[in-house]
DNA sequence: TCATCATTTCGATAGGTATAGAAATGACGA
DNA sequence: TCGTCATTTCTATACCTATCGAAATGATGA
């Protein structure tokens, strides 16, 4: 899959660095990433350990930092990576 | 310059991640990281607009989470990034 | 309709942290 | 020796945030 370019502007570079800051949210980022089919909160929490509301909270952390996408249908959260924000993130950072 | 291969244990490798998720730290590790001699702490002062208790202090965490060198000289900090930490950790973030 | 389930929102709390003023330290030059 | 300068340490403060219980929301199936 070819992954069109995204551009971070500062703000969201800030975000998202933040957001990689909390370990627990980092280990929910790389479920999210390597999970094939796209994994629930349910299943983030049973591998976690958190109470619903702070997987909740995590989540929109890393949704409001661009990270990840998050589809709702009917009950259920599909949250899929955004590989190329990921991938301008580390971009941005192999430039320092 | 080739660079000895360096191992992140997750600790160091949080800490890393807490230290980049301040703007202001970001801001001194990219002056550090671009400044031909090593710069000292009144300089990052200047260009930071920081007290200089405030920039002792993001030194500190930069050095705790092993991303700089810090070789005192007399009156004087000279500071440099260790590329080696720092490919480490662009590696390691490549690989989520 | 009603109970259940996944998720979110609200509110509270405990702990973390960016900031800087003031004082201490330690080196340097006069 | 003494004043100055770079840096650090101490201490306080204001703000931020990770966490979760409880309640709300909204969908699903019986």
């Amino acid at each position: 899959m070819v992954l069109r370019q995204h551009h971070l502007d500062d703000q969201q570079f800030t975000l998202i660095s933040k957001a990689l800051a909390d370990p627990k949210r980092f280990e929910m980022l790389q479920r999210i990433a390597h999970q094939g089919p796209a994994p629930t909160c349910t299943c983030l929490r049973e591998s976690l350990q958190l109470a619903p509301a702070t997987i909740s909270h995590h989540l929109k952390e890393l949704e409001t930092a661009g990270l990840v996408h998050i589809q709702r249908e009917g009950k259920f959260a599909h949250i899929t990576l955004r590989r190329e924000v990921w991938k301008a993130y580390l971009k941005r950072l192999s430039e320092i």
